[in-house]
DNA sequence: TATACCGGGCTCTGCCATCCCG
DNA sequence: CGGGATGGCAGAGCCCGGTATA
């Protein structure tokens, strides 16, 4: 209902990503990136390895029954750049062994020539600054790094990034944390934003530069996201919790923006569940919203974790009001909260009459504070 | 000056489905 | 029809400390 408006645009924007990728993909092929000599000369006669290639992988290190079951195509290829693809990265530091874990999760990384390698570094340089950045983000999700080959889309991404008004240290939380963003073609990162400002207009927002700007820094995980999946989350946090659209745009200025990445059915489940075993405790369908809207990244607590904790609390003789008042005690794990609990026993702590807040200070802070109340 | 409040730091890949192209 | 490029999905929290505030 409230985002009425933002569905027929959201309708829109789904409907129309067919034709997008269809455009630019004619844009992309024309790139440099894909060289005319990707004809038939490169396939070996379509059933046969490269026997030169598996040898190489197999002598490097590379699991060659994972390239197998996940790459099959490159064992196949007649022309492939491992020996250069191997040297570049181990003279950015990669170890033997880090680059063939590399190609082993992601093969198609030996098709990739030595100037496409470069160009991309360089612009990811552009971002990191250093090399080893580079390359623990490469051995970590070699996937991000090597899946296309279209460098130019990278640019368009960082241009585009950039021109929403996300500073350089923000594309490097992002590139760090989110690599795959970048790796989008720069028309999905668009229809995320586009459908995020949509988000922000009809809820009312009157700036949605600005919504669009906290957002991806609060969550840098939504752009790898799709817009099915966040549209519905909000919508389903909406009905939930029975928001006005104002308030639900208060929200996503805030914590909200924290839990829009998860999947749907979790967010749903968690919800559904968190609700169920306050109600049990004697809540009231109010108390729960309340508590829901004041700290959504509860729901980020699997539903075994969040009522583990909730029942770590109670039998340490904590009122399940003092927790809905103090929802941030559901920040500190449970192996926190019990060795705390345990340590505050030993002194007679009251938490009846001193409170709960105790339990989530640093750890720095909570010793100071259990030397204290122990002389 | 001891809490409360709050923002931010870590952190997130590896697999499968679908598309288009030669 | 096989392979490359791309989109999308499931998976599932905890901690620290600056600063306002009482």
């Amino acid at each position: 209902m409230a985002l009425r408006g933002l569905s027929a645009t959201s309708l829109l924007l789904h409907g129309m990503k067919c034709s997008w990728s269809l455009k630019f993909l004619t844009v992309a092929t024309s790139s440099p990136e894909s060289p005319k000599q990707k004809a038939k000369v490169v396939y070996a006669s379509s059933t046969k390895e490269n026997t030169t290639l598996v040898n190489y992988l197999q002598h490097l290190g590379v699991d060659v029954e994972m390239v197998r079951r996940r790459q099959p195509g490159v064992l196949k290829r007649m022309i492939t750049h491992e020996q250069r693809v191997v040297q570049f990265l181990q003279d950015k530091g990669a170890s033997r062994e880090t680059v063939a874990s590399i190609i082993s999760r992601y093969p198609r990384a030996v098709t990739r020539t030595n100037e496409h390698l470069q160009k991309k570094w360089e612009i990811w340089q552009s971002i990191l600054k250093t090399d080893s950045e580079i390359i623990e983000i490469v051995e970590r999700s070699p996937e991000s790094f090597f899946r296309s080959s279209d460098n130019t889309n990278l640019e368009e991404n960082i241009k585009f990034l950039s021109s929403l008004g996300l500073l350089p240290k923000d594309l490097c939380r992002l590139l760090s944390k989110a690599p795959r963003t970048f790796s989008n073609r720069s028309e999905l990162n668009m229809q995320m934003v586009d459908f995020l400002k949509d988000v922000c207009l009809s809820l009312g927002g009157d700036s949605p530069e600005e919504f669009v700007m906290k957002v991806l820094t609060k969550n840098v995980f939504l752009l790898i996201r799709s817009t099915k999946r966040v549209k519905a989350n909000i919508e389903f946090l909406q009905a939930f919790l029975g928001l006005k659209d104002k308030e639900l745009l208060v929200l996503l200025h805030g914590y909200g923006a924290d839990v829009l990445d998860l999947s749907t059915e979790y967010i749903k489940r968690n919800c559904g569940s968190a609700k169920q075993k306050l109600q049990s405790l004697g809540c009231t369908e109010n108390d729960v919203i309340r508590f829901l809207i004041s700290y959504p990244p509860v729901l980020y607590l699997s539903s075994k974790n969040f009522i583990d904790k909730i029942d770590c609390l109670l039998k340490a003789g904590i009122d399940i009001k003092q927790i809905l008042e103090k929802p941030r005690v559901m920040d500190t794990s449970v192996g926190t909260i019990t060795s705390r609990i345990m340590e505050l026993e030993k002194i007679g702590y009251n938490f009846q009459e001193t409170g709960i807040g105790i339990l989530h200070l640093s750890a720095k802070r909570f010793e100071a504070k259990l030397n204290k109340l122990s002389t």
